[in-house]
RNA sequence: GGGCCUGUAGCUCAGUUGGCUAGAGCACACGACUGAUAAUCGUGAGGUCGGUGGUUCGAGCCCACCCAGGCCCA
């Protein structure tokens, strides 16, 4: 007879192999079918809402592995919330506005690009963004993203259009919205404002020339040694035309400056460039005096040509790399000079046209071009006497990338959002302090830089965007911006899109009789300057929360990489705090970026980039989310082919256990078959001890937003806890025991309990394989897991003396199977059933020992064990440390059942089954 | 150069207020099983806790400096 028919054995169709890149597909359309996003909105009806807001990629270009991270993260959390009972929804958007879209259709177009209307273009822009838009969401749900794909948000959608133009319509009325003034790239050939992503560097001959600014009045009083005597302050330039419009000297103020007596006069420069200062301009000097910076702070020198004074300021960006340590300072012309500019309430001062000369009324050089302007500036030096050296060098500049010419910095007229009216910084900053943030050192940084930053700049000069809604007298050039109207605008926009900006007459957007308040006309021309990007996306609190039935703000959770500290948690923060008074967030957590194995950044040119659809192509998309959970999201996360190698074989594992246990429950009916906790032997009661500390720890770590927690623990469970102790245990009992037999009934409830809890606690991260698990599982259930909750709390299977009492015997056990290892070697056992034991233990242990006498034979896996009070015989095995144990294993005594492979000293008494031990006789019968 | 952050076995992570012979899983080596089988079980070998100096009876944990790496600025 052929006892293995007579026997429990796992049966399951669910598949071993997981075959993702095949199975997952199938399960999307699957999904897809079922409308499962729509049942779970309908699932989270009446439950308390968590909002987390989908901050927007930039509709441009595929998918890259830090987009993936991104939204598997926010993935996670939302379905975690979900299934801790919370109504989650979630409206993916896109950032479809700007400068990379413009430019990349302005490439496709070549030569065509001149012949095309602003609106073409922008109709071009609008085909452009929509198309991968298309993509990425297909990209985004194939990695079992779940959300409102059919209906996201986009920021050239009319109702978000309308939405940006009325927050710039809250600012304008609130008075935070004003025009001044702004050093920006500019190409005096094209006429036109460049950004930075236009602007190439290359090699350029430039003037260098040091110059003399002579002190006003004498230094005596401040630094004794200089008294009476002639000083200048000595700085030198590459740019010599930007010298009309020099306004200050910047030094730094943590460094020392010295006097050199140069020839008569002293030339003051930093301490740690006089040498290098002395042999550029080929002279000797005499050192007179050193001093701090801070003795000159807003000492008037003379301008070398002009009849107006130059102040010394301080300023941070003061280096020691090259020149004398003291910067010729002209706000109109710099970056760093118009920042300290700003700070020390300089002008924005620019003498230079949209051609690149200078204005008619400015001395010596009015109508020159700027770049024909610097030799007559260095004439103009010498004539003077200020000029103390010039030479010629190349260096790297900025050149245009259309006309390839070189470019200039000069200020023009922008649009600002003030970051001191009405107290926005303020404001900013102690609503900063309302938010949690995740990790905590994301307060520093944002604080940091928001305090810092300087006012915001929210126009550009570009067609792809949405207008900023303000108007000029024809007449007289004022400004019209008034709330009203641009609120009239924005409403324009969200019926037709801001197309009609450049569609339609200024008059068609004003109502009748609108006059200039300057001048008294009536005869208006449009602003032509759109928003700065950042200015959409940071209002979707507005166009997006705000005006979705299902949301609302401020957001719960605002979830993107920690560049977004200067970027979207920034430009978001402004916006709200500018016309709501509050941050539009409640928490920020903050993920880090993706590096390649070696924790270097990923870059085309290396070669290191792994692709998400490689991934996905290799692997699967639960494995790169398992990937996502396995990592701790707040320092950057490391990716490689080890990485995903490591974590395929784990996903195998817990995939496994899955399987396994399916298997082993493919005749239990929960309905019919459960078995209470308190009628279950105590090893089945030490498993549901153990999966409640699982659930615990599992659901904290949620809570927490901790998923590498997570996922070690759940690892850990399936391979230490289960599948090596309890799961392996438990074998016999399942498949010797009657069917249904208390005993594997008892077993079968276990597992059962564990699968289900595990594969809901396991369901945000592994998505597709949850819900193939889900599927198989026996008893009445919802259709998806991603519908159901995670498993409630059971604290009456908490059982700690129990716990102990086991923790202990799972140490002896690890004793016991070194001994079995050793005998093994000897060729004494091969499988472990093969094997008797003999224990010797004193103390709590022997107690212990005794308690549990009846089932060490189980828990050892052998097939007998037996307690004594002396060992005999060479290999006696003892524990190192801790009490002391001994063990002796022998080949176990009697025949080897042939059901169950125990060995038994009574098989043969059965003439009926004359190979059976008395337990299987009994399972048999 | 500045702001914020990171650095524990080959990989991914633990390490509570400073007190352990620094842990886990995976990978690796060896072995067993052939009733989880492209599985499963057991045993074993892996670490001057980025480096140096300091505080302390005692430092992976605290301090200083340095090195390497990341994000954002300049």
């Amino acid at each position: 007879m052929d006892y293995k028919d007579t026997l429990n054995l796992p049966q399951t169709n669910f598949p071993m192999k997981g075959n993702l890149p095949q199975r997952e597909p199938e399960m999307l359309k699957q999904w897809e079918e079922s409308n499962l996003y729509g049942k779970i909105e309908e699932a989270g009806k009446g439950r308390p809402r968590y909002i987390l807001h989908d901050g927007p990629p930039y509709a441009n270009g595929h998918i890259h592995i830090g987009h993936a991270l991104n939204k598997i993260l926010k993935d996670i959390v939302l379905k975690n919330k979900r299934m801790s009972g919370f109504a989650a929804p979630y409206v993916p958007g896109w950032d479809c506005h700007g400068l990379p879209i413009e430019l990349q259709v302005e490439k496709n177009l070549g030569s065509k690009k001149h012949e095309i209307s602003k609106l073409e273009m922008r109709k071009l822009c609008r085909e452009y963004a929509h198309k991968f838009v298309a993509i990425q969401r297909a990209e985004f749900e194939r990695l079992g993203i779940l959300g409102e794909w059919d209906d996201p948000y986009l920021t050239l959608a009319n109702s978000y259009e309308g939405a940006i133009a009325r927050e710039l319509a809250r600012f304008a009325e609130n008075g935070g919205l004003y025009k001044g003034k702004k050093p920006v790239h500019w190409c005096s050939s094209c006429g036109t404002a460049l950004a930075e992503a236009e602007v190439e560097y290359a090699d350029h001959k430039s003037p260098s020339i040091f110059v003399k600014f002579a002190m006003k009045d004498d230094l005596g009083a401040l630094i004794p040694a200089l008294a009476g005597k002639k000083a200048s302050v000595v700085i030198w330039t590459t740019t010599p035309w930007t010298l009309p419009a020099n306004l200050a000297v910047a030094l730094h103020p943590e460094l020392e400056y010295v006097g050199l007596e140069v020839n008569g006069e002293v030339l003051i420069v930093a301490d740690g460039l006089k040498e290098s200062f002395l042999s550029q301009i080929g002279a000797e000097g005499k050192l007179v005096a050193t001093f701090s910076s801070k003795l000159l702070e807003r000492k008037l020198a003379r301008h070398p040509f002009l009849d107006q004074d130059s102040v010394i300021l301080l300023g941070e960006h003061v280096t020691l790399e090259a020149g004398t340590g003291a910067v010729h300072t002209a706000p109109g012309h710099g970056q760093e000079d118009y920042e300290l500019g700003l700070k020390e309430g300089l002008e924005i001062y620019n003498p230079v046209d949209n051609r690149g000369r200078f204005f008619e009324n400015i001395p010596f050089f009015a109508g020159q071009f700027v770049f024909d302007a610097n030799k007559n500036v260095i004439e103009k030096l010498i004539e003077v006497g200020a000029l103390l050296k010039t030479a010629e060098i190349s260096h790297s500049y900025p050149h245009c990338w259309r006309c390839k010419k070189p470019i200039i910095f000069r200020a023009t007229e922008q649009w600002f959002i003030s970051m001191e009216k009405n107290g926005l910084r303020e404001r900013a900053l102690a609503e900063i302090n309302n938010v949690a943030w995740i990790p905590k050192w994301g307060r520093e940084r944002i604080y940091g830089m928001i305090e810092n930053r300087p006012d915001w700049c929210v126009s550009r000069q570009r067609s792809w965007g949405v207008p900023i809604t303000a108007f000029y007298c024809k007449s007289c050039g004022e400004v019209l911006a008034d709330g009203k109207i641009m609120h009239h605008v924005a409403d324009l926009f969200t019926e037709h899109s801001s197309d009609i900006w450049y569609d339609w007459e200024a008059a068609k957007f004003l109502p009748e009789g609108t006059i200039c308040k300057a001048c008294g006309k009536g005869e208006f021309d449009k602003e032509m300057d759109i928003l700065d990007v950042w200015f959409d996306s940071g209002v979707s609190h507005a166009a997006v929360l705000e005006l979705r039935d299902n949301l609302e703000s401020p957001a719960d959770m605002y979830l993107e990489g920690s560049d977004q500290h200067r970027g979207w948690f920034h430009s978001s923060l402004l916006a709200s705090v500018g016309t709501r008074g509050r941050a539009p967030y409640k928490s920020v957590l903050t993920h880090g970026f993706v590096m390649d194995g070696a924790g270097r950044k990923m870059s085309k040119s290396v070669g290191n980039v792994v692709a998400p659809e490689d991934v996905i192509k290799k692997f699967g998309a639960d494995v790169l989310r398992l990937w996502v959970a396995a990592q701790d999201y707040r320092d950057d996360l490391r990716i490689s082919q080890e990485i995903l190698t490591r974590l395929s074989e784990s996903y195998r594992r817990i995939r496994n256990t899955f399987r396994y246990i399916l298997g082993n429950i493919h005749d239990f009916d929960p309905a019919t078959d459960l078995v209470p906790v308190k009628e279950m032997p105590e090893i089945d009661r030490w498993a549901m001890h153990q999966l409640e500390l699982l659930k615990e720890k599992v659901l904290t770590a949620y809570n927490e937003s901790e998923f590498h927690i997570l996922y070690h623990a759940v690892n850990g469970f399936c391979t230490v806890e289960m599948s090596a102790f309890y799961l392996d245990i438990l074998k016999d009992r399942v498949y010797t025991s009657k069917g249904s037999s208390l005993a594997r009934r008892s077993a079968q409830t276990v597992m059962y309990t564990i699968l289900d809890n595990l594969v809901r606690m396991v369901a945000p991260v592994l998505s597709f394989t949850a819900d193939e698990v889900w599927a198989e599982l026996p008893g009445k259930r919802e259709a998806s897991v991603h519908t159901a909750l995670f498993p409630a709390l059971t604290p009456e299977c908490k059982d700690a003396p129990l716990e102990g009492r086991w923790e202990k015997m799972i140490k002896v056990r690890g004793e016991v199977s070194k001994a079995l290892e050793l005998a093994r070697v000897k060729k004494v056992i091969g499988h472990s059933l093969d094997a008797a034991v003999a224990i010797k233990a004193s103390g709590e242990t022997a107690d212990l020992l005794k308690e549990f006498v009846g089932e060490l034979a189980s828990i050892f896996i052998v097939s007998k064990a037996e307690l004594v009070e002396e060992l005999s015989g060479e290999d006696v095995y003892r524990s190192e440390g801790g009490e002391a144990l001994e063990v002796v294993v022998t080949a176990a005594p009697g025949e080897k059942c042939e059901r169950c492979w125990c060995y038994d000293e009574t098989i043969g008494q059965n003439t009926e089954h004359p190979t059976l031990c008395p337990k299987c006789l009994a399972a048999v019968e």
